[in-house]
DNA sequence: CCCTACCTTGCACGTTTGTGCACGCGGCTT
DNA sequence: AAGCCGCGTGCACAAACGTGCAAGGTAGGG
């Protein structure tokens, strides 16, 4: 309801680099010396609780990273199974067979987001699709000060009147804060109703230079839709599809999408006609990133990532351990 | 109560592996998904207590690597200055300038230790010398797995009559066991009491294939003698040198040693007399080294540090914040 | 086969850490 | 000037965590 702006520039830029180099030593002397918060709040000359805060600032603010090698003679039997059969890398999270399905997706939206800072770098155009695994992971992003950095919008996301999902320009803006990065927005609809008009709006010079951006992207980040599975991502959810789109589909034996584009289980696209209104990069371009970072969660989703796999969309996959043994499972 | 759940009802040399595998799971819930351990108990099937302890094994085994990123446009004032000065790389470790020299000791050498990791690789020749620094260090290193990597010891320790210091070969142990290195001990005492008999044992075949070790390193890392400090490094209260030493390090101007090496404020050696019986490597072949790392900690050693730094001795620093404010003040 | 020594586990307790709440200190608005 | 608002602080309590200890289980040797 109310705007959290504020960079406060008056005398909050003094405040802020002093509470980082506060959080700074403080990191230091908990993560690297093993004091206790109270012998550093002693250090300090503050409170305990003031220094439990400043510690969690700095695990948020990305100050403190931790990460999890697993010996080089004790390969994660998936990931190396992965890496060979699909020649891609793959992060496992472990999640229980038992966790119901959003836990599942907000387990894996919490790994891949903290994961994501590896990829993310200075000078890169990152592209973001949009659904509800990238909501969820867009609400744990570690930041990490970048330079020149842009996030660009992969698909339109049509008009706001979704079940809950946070908008596209919120997720987009939270992904640009996280790294101080530029954000183009791309305000289309998901899907157009009339090709025409897409194509139409795909000769406006403001859509070219977005998807010029979108053709030279370095990393490109998304979830994968599964339209016919029992729980179906939230793009179908919002009205924008309607029965005889689906019928379409199920005709045309698409699999899954990615960014609003579809797709069949041997990952070819042609023919289906949704895609004259899909808002999303044609595979071809998305194809020109050099990573494309694919997370995903859930076994329902499990034929979408082969589709997926197919096209050769994915070079780095986050997946929930149950759909990876399934994955690899003959 | 118990043995509910018995996975593994045949095992031996699997747990070991099976206990890495355990705690790799137990620290991506814990540290990927921010889940309590309570509830990573349930999902292990076992004890929270277990999982407090799988956690431990997991950062004390390196599987868990916590690191500290100062942000690029915060950069620690001294470490910059040191940088532009010297033009080498410190870290300043956070003490308060009360500590007293011992826990300042400890605390640098903890950070050291955790440090470390950054500059080991495989298929490196790592010399090691010893004194109290290099001891404080070795019982915090955190173990990283490493191929066809050897730990040279760079100085003999004479006997082991030491002041509850541990022993060379415990310390070198010590290395050679977090690196998984071949350990290449020098038995021979700290200093020779006739040159003559160095000069006789270095033409030794067994001394040559050590000293083209050393010779060979890629990194070197080592801690400074103050002789005439307040407090002098443990190398001097074992008794290896006597009053004439002393004299003679004093007439020459030595401000410090490395590795039993001694110099003078300006960096240079010739003219110690000392040094003909010392067993630690000439500088002309440590600074064959590209990596030659430094760990100091207190005041009274800012002479032995300038010194070192006159004779280029060291690439990377290792200092407490307030040697090395000491160091930058002019 | 049994005994012993060692290792692992879970429990219980004390310590350490996270967080809602109330207070106090500016700054900004009226 | 007064008052409101936002922010940071410390307190107090609850939750989470670490560890000594004793019970049980395993391996190895007699």
């Amino acid at each position: 309801m109310n705007e959290k702006h504020g960079p406060n520039p008056a005398e909050g830029a003094a405040t802020v680099s002093d509470k980082t180099r506060e959080a700074l030593r403080a990191a230091h002397l908990y993560y690297m010396q093993d004091l206790t918060m109270d012998a550093i709040a002693h250090e300090l000359h503050t409170s305990r609780s003031s220094v439990s805060r400043l510690l969690s600032h700095a695990r948020a603010s990305g100050l403190v990273e931790i990460s999890i090698h697993s010996p080089h003679d004790l390969p994660s039997r998936i990931e190396q199974e992965i890496l060979t059969r699909f020649g891609i890398v793959a992060h496992v999270v472990p999640v229980p067979d038992h966790a119901s399905d959003v836990d599942r997706l907000d387990r894996v939206a919490l790994s891949a987001a903290r994961i994501l800072g590896r990829f993310v770098d200075s000078n890169q155009v990152i592209g973001v699709a949009w659904g509800s695994t990238m909501s969820a992971m867009s609400r744990h992003l570690v930041p990490k000060s970048t330079h020149n950095t842009e996030i660009v919008q992969l698909n339109g996301a049509g008009n706001g009147r979704t079940t809950g999902i946070v908008y596209a320009s919120e997720l987009l803006r939270r992904f640009g804060d996280a790294f101080g990065a530029r954000v183009q927005q791309f305000p289309v609809p998901a899907f157009f109703d009339d090709p025409a008009t897409r194509r139409a709006f795909w000769r406006e010079r403001s859509t070219q230079r977005l998807l010029d951006l979108q053709a030279g992207m370095d990393v490109a980040i998304f979830g994968l839709g599964s339209p016919f599975a029992e729980v179906p991502s939230h793009v179908y959810q919002g009205g924008y599809l309607d029965p005889a789109d689906y019928d379409g589909l199920s005709r045309e034996g698409a699999v899954g999408d990615v960014a609003t584009v579809f797709y069949r289980a041997d990952g070819s696209t042609d023919g289906i006609a949704l895609n004259e209104r899909a808002t999303g990069p044609d595979f071809a371009v998305l194809r020109r990133a050099p990573r494309r970072i694919c997370v995903v969660s859930g076994r329902a989703k499990l034929a979408s990532l082969r589709g997926a796999l197919a096209a050769h969309l994915i070079t780095d996959l986050i997946v929930d351990e149950g759909t990876a043994r399934a994955l690899v499972e003959h």
